[in-house]
Parts: structure tokens; C-alpha cells; sequence
RNA sequence: GCGCCCGUAGCUCAGCUGGAUAGAGUACUUGGCUACGAACCAAGGGGUCGGGCGUUCGAAUCGCUCCGGGCGCGCCA
């Protein structure tokens, strides 16, 4: 059976806190991890926050603890250091069984039950489909996917999302400037508006429009610019030139769908469907799947929309000014009233947004996430400021906000803007510095950090990139074990004893510490944590592998039970670093 | 102006609910392949943790304030 020390010991110092000080009995007791290797595989403070509680000394109270600690067959040496830190070190016994843990567990090693198997949903990427997904989204995917199968791996029942904003008017701008390209593809070539869509991708479905029906969507100019006002010179900024343009394309808008009538219909299913399909496949690739494709336009057709906002007026929390309808969100913290529907009838997108996460808690989740650009930080409240208007616990979503990134080849940085059609795709990154540098270079960072992705350090195919470090080490155990030859499967029966240098206790610690880490990083949404411990796990073997022989030589023979002992330990690291790798999305090649 | 995020080695960043001598990588200097994979290892220099005040036995971590950077403040999505 699996023994937890940490469990256990806290269970030592319960047990002594309460006979030496009964009155502190419910002080909550922490175990850390000691960075030095002399303080032991663990460490509590009990004493010195208990001194502040007690007004006592806290070496002295900390002798006292030691003095009633149960003993623990468990644990070799317990000590008071420091300012009053008990140091514990286990048994080397103990500290090398979870290498057997690891082999047995195998692919399971390190899954936790503190999700409970409730219902998680995660919320990510849900880019608008107008266009290619570019390196920012590429970072919201890495950290969403991630962070999916870290909570996957603890415990929880994870739905992963993606909502779709086929609803709104950028999609319908989307359509119009693929017509506008398909005019001229006939001949008719008119003014195409600077803030419409102006990648090739445009371009590319327009002459697939063409391709496949002709000229059947060929209107006379006339009728297409009739009563669009003009565009402004170009030069002018100002804020009159701006409103001219949104309406120069609004009216736009307004002609192709009163000219073209269902076809309108059908050149906005197909642009939409064409970046869907783009998106899709570009996220698959990167090794980032969903399990629901949530449409905005459903909400509406259900009347789901419209159904919200009367309930927020049922509950007395909507009114109405200057002929739009406005949800009372100062009531809930946010800064400012929010429009929910239009002079024009029309519902905002917060409307549908109110909408889409009441549906979310209708569905039964027991916790929602959802992973924004950092530049939605603003937007927060009012949401869940609707969600508390609708009597839900808006306590139980979480927004993980995702900070910008910024790519830098060379100290260039690369500006990105779907609209103007200069940006860096996602794909084009992948296709760069390829899908395990990419998605490992993304998580590598806090979420919440500016992201500085360097693609000189990404690409480069040397020992300065830390994916091919790790990489290189499972490759490396992975050589061994074939040059070995015999039944990993048969390690995990392995007797363990010889294990005693410093090194290999080292690897044995680091290792039991994965546990640990999964569960922190699951609990603050931190993937970046298991990067960095996969790097530290490699590099602990690395130094390991170099001192130290697994194979026996004949001009270098090694004990069979001690190669026997080495060889059950490294695939234990192998099997770590596999686990660690796989919730990031990074492949782990046997050989490179 | 208000709100959110951030400021740690030359550069890019970790630092768990406040803990022990602030750590990695990279760059620089130096050493190590007739070795189970040198995409590796080992050693070295490099820090007012943006500044100040406060709370505390103890602050990179918490609070206040100032400086500096990013983002957001629409009947856009």
C-alpha cells in the first residue's frame, strides 16, 4: 500500500500540538518543502505561528512539540532549526518506495481526487471566426488546453468550450467585405472600406464563392453604394471620420442583405463556416481539442437572449433611457449602468453574454472557468454583477485572465490586428518553431504575465532551448532502457535498497514532490508550475546520469541488484517527466 | 482621471497560504567526451527584489504612498 508521509506527519504534529497546547488545537498545520536537502524532505512553521499566538518563544515551543511527536517508523530524524522550523527527514526507505508508486501508477501517477468528479467547464479561445487565429489566441489556447487536463488529472470532470460569436455584426462585416471581393472578382470593382475584413483569406473565399455559383451574387454598383455615404479621406482620424466609416459599411451591410435577400444567408453560412473549419483544424493541430462548439446564434433562436434580460427586469434590475434598455450592474459593483438592448431593438453582446453563462449554470457545473484576454479585465464585473442579478452564485466561475504576447525575432516585435491584416497567425508560428516548442514556450510563463515569446530561442535546436532539454532526457532513459533490454514492466518488483548516493535520494525527493505539485498547480490554475518542475526533474537527472552508471560494464561492473535498483528509478523519472509532458501538450519522442 | 495587471541578476523569468544563505535559464569566464546519447555535466563572477514608510520574531511576498511600464474605461464584440 501507498504510504503519504506528509499525511502522516501532520497527523504526528496534530497529535503534539494538542497535548502541548490544547488551547491552539485547530491551528492549521502546513508542511513545506525544504529547499535546502539538509533541512529534511519536510518542514513546518507550527511553532513560530504559534509563538506569535502564545507569546512564547518559538525555538523553545518548537523543542516542546518535538519532545511529545509521536514516534514514526517513518521518519529517521526529526530536528528544531532555524527560528524555530521542525525539520523532518523519512526514512530512505520510505523516500526511494516512490519510484515502485510511479511504476505502478504509471500513466496514472501523480491523478488526485480533489475535484471530486464535479462538473468543470472551461471557457477558451472563443475567437471571433472573422479570421485566422494569431499568436494571441495561440496563448489562451496552450494555457485553456493545459490547463483542462491539469484539472482533468485533478480530479475534476472537465468540459472544454469554446463559444462561438457567429451572432454579431463583425460577422456580418466579415460577409460583406467577402462579397465586396467577390464584386471585383466580377468586374465590379468598388471602395473596399479600410475597416473592413482585409486579409487574403477574404480574397481566398470570395473566388470559392465565384468557383461555386458564378456570377449569382452580382449586383449592380449602383444599387450596392446606393445611399452609403463616402468614405473619408483616409489621412483623417477624428473621431466624425470614424462613426462615417462604421457607417459607410452598416449601410453596406443593409444593401448586400436587402439585394441579395436568402443568398445574403448563404455567403454569411459560408464565410462563417469556412473560418470555423480554419479555426478548428489550426487548433487541432496544435493539439487542442473541444468538447462543445457553443453557438451565440442558438441563444438567440432558443430565445435564450430575450428571456434573460425579462428576467433581470423581473427581478427589478433593468430600466429604460433614451430608448434603450439598461441592466442596473452599478448595483452590483460595476462602474457604470450597461445597455443590454438597443434603441433599435437590437440586444448588445452582453445581452447574448448574459445569456450564454446563465446557460452554463442551467447545465449543471459545479464550477465555471472562463479564460480571457486581459484586456476583458473590465468586463468582469458586469458579468458576473448579471449572474448575481439572476440570483446565481457567481462565486463558483472563475475568469483567468491571459496577458498579451508579444513575439520578438531579433528585438523586432510583430504587431498584430485582424482587421488591417497584419498579424502573426498561429499557424505560421507553429509551422516556425514547431508544436511542442510552441505549446511549451507558451505555459512556460505565468498566465498572467506579459509574454515575451522569443523565436530565435524557440527554433533554435540547441542546448539553450529547455523543450529539447526535457526531451533529451526521456530519450536519453529511453536509449538506456533499450540498451538494457530486459521488462520495464518487471522494474516495478525492483528492490530498491542499494539506491543510497546523494544523487539518486535527490531524484527520489524531487520525484514524491510531482504529487504536490499537481495539486497547487490544479488549485491556482498554474500550469507554468509543472513546466518549471519537469525542467528541475530533467536536470536532477541530467546531473544524475552523469555521475552515475545504470548499466553495468564489464570494465565498469556494477552490482545486478544496484543496476537493477537504477534502472527501476530512471524509468520512474521517464514516467514523470511522460506524465508532466502530457498535460502539457508536449510530446516526449524515445529517441530524437 | 478611475480601475485591473506588472516591476526580482546584463537579458527572459520562477519564488507555493509571510520563513532558513532570494533561485533557474541565457549571456560571460573556465574545465570535462576511447562513457548507458556532450541537445549533457561541473565550477565561477553577477542582486539597494523599482524607491520610501508601516505591520511582524521574520517581508520579494501583506498594507499605504510615490515612480515607471502594459491594458481597460462604447447603445463595439
Amino acid at each position: 500500500m501507498a504510504i503519504d508521509p506528509k499525511h502522516e506527519l501532520v497527523g504526528l504534529l496534530r497529535r503534539a500540538l494538542g497535548s502541548v497546547a490544547p488551547d491552539a488545537a485547530d491551528e492549521p498545520i502546513h508542511l513545506e518543502r525544504p529547499r535546502e536537502a539538509a533541512h529534511g524532505d519536510f518542514a513546518s512553521n507550527l511553532a513560530m505561528r504559534l509563538a506569535r499566538r502564545l507569546g512564547k518563544n518559538p525555538r523553545e515551543l518548537a523543542a516542546r512539540l518535538l519532545a511529545e511527536l509521536p514516534l514514526s517508523p517513518h521518519v529517521r530524524k526529526v530536528e528544531v532549526a532555524g527560528a524555530g522550523f521542525i525539520n523532518f527527514t523519512l526514512d530512505d526507505s520510505l523516500r526511494r518506495e516512490v519510484a515502485r508508486q510511479i511504476l505502478v501508477a504509471g500513466r496514472d501517477y501523480g491523478r488526485s481526487q480533489a475535484g471530486g468528479g464535479q462538473k468543470l467547464l472551461l471557457e477558451f479561445v472563443s475567437a471571433n471566426p472573422t479570421g485566422p487565429l494569431h499568436v494571441g489566441h495561440g496563448r489562451g489556447a496552450a494555457y485553456g488546453a493545459s490547463l483542462a487536463n491539469l484539472l482533468a488529472f485533478a480530479g475534476w470532470d472537465v468540459t472544454r468550450e469554446y463559444y462561438v460569436n457567429d451572432a454579431g455584426r463583425q460577422m456580418d462585416i466579415l460577409a460583406v467585405s467577402a462579397w465586396l471581393r467577390y464584386l471585383a472578382l466580377c468586374g465590379k470593382t468598388l471602395a473596399f472600406p479600410p475597416n473592413a475584413y482585409q486579409g487574403d483569406y477574404v480574397r481566398r473565399m470570395a473566388e470559392q464563392l465565384r468557383g461555386a455559383r458564378g456570377e449569382r451574387y452580382l449586383r449592380p454598383a449602383a444599387a450596392v453604394l446606393a445611399e452609403v455615404p463616402a468614405l473619408p479621406d483616409a489621412a483623417r482620424n477624428d473621431a466624425e471620420a470614424k462613426a462615417l466609416r462604421e457607417r459607410h459599411l452598416d449601410v453596406l451591410i443593409a444593401n448586400a442583405r436587402k439585394l441579395l435577400g436568402a443568398d445574403w444567408q448563404v455567403i454569411h453560412q459560408h464565410v462563417l463556416a469556412e473560418q470555423l473549419a480554419d479555426g478548428r483544424s489550426d487548433l487541432e493541430e496544435f493539439g487542442v481539442a473541444f468538447d462543445v462548439w457553443f453557438s451565440e446564434k442558438a441563444l438567440f433562436d432558443m430565445g435564450l437572449v430575450r428571456r434573460s434580460v425579462e428576467r433581470l427586469e423581473e427581478a427589478g434590475h433593468v430600466y429604460l433611457q433614451d430608448g434603450a434598455k439598461w441592466f442596473r450592474s452599478t448595483t452590483f459593483g460595476d462602474e457604470k449602468d450597461r445597455v443590454v438592448q438597443r434603441e433599435n431593438g437590437i440586444y448588445t453582446y452582453f445581452a447574448s453574454d448574459i445569456a450564454y453563462h446563465a446557460n452554463k449554470f442551467e447545465r449543471g457545473f459545479a464550477r465555471l472557468i472562463n479564460i480571457w484576454g486581459a484586456d476583458h479585465h473590465g468586463y468582469i464585473p458586469r458579468v458576473k454583477g448579471a449572474l448575481k442579478a439572476l440570483g446565481l452564485d457567481a462565486e463558483r466561475l472563475d475568469i483567468a485572465l491571459v496577458q498579451f504576447a508579444v513575439l520578438y525575432r531579433g528585438g523586432q516585435k510583430a504587431a498584430m490586428s485582424t482587421r488591417s491584416g497584419e498579424f502573426v497567425t498561429l499557424r505560421a508560428l507553429r509551422e516556425e518553431v514547431g508544436g511542442d516548442a510552441c505549446r511549451f514556450f507558451y505555459v512556460l510563463q505565468k498566465a498572467d504575465q506579459h509574454l515575451d515569446f522569443d523565436l530565435d530561442l524557440a527554433q533554435s535546436q540547441t542546448s539553450k532551448n529547455p523543450v529539447y532539454y526535457i526531451q533529451y532526457a526521456h530519450a536519453r532513459i529511453a536509449s538506456v532502457l533499450r540498451e538494457w533490454g530486459g521488462d520495464v514492466a518487471e522494474l516495478a518488483g525492483a528492490d530498491l535498497s542499494p539506491l543510497e548516493d546523494p544523487r539518486e535520494m535527490a531524484l527520489c525527493a524531487r520525484l514524491a514532490a510531482f504529487a504536490d505539485v499537481i495539486e497547487t498547480a490544479a488549485a491556482e490554475y498554474a500550469p507554468h508550475q509543472v513546466a518549471f518542475y519537469v525542467k528541475d526533474l530533467a536536470a536532477d537527472f541530467h546531473a544524475f546520469y552523469h555521475h552515475l552508471r545504470i548499466l553495468s560494464r564489464p570494465d565498469a561492473p556494477l552490482a545486478p541488484e544496484l543496476q537493477l535498483a537504477r534502472l527501476a528509478l530512471v524509468a520512474a523519472v521517464r514516467q514523470v517527466i511522460y506524465n508532466g509532458m502530457v498535460l502539457l501538450g508536449v510530446s516526449c519522442p524515445e529517441s530524437m
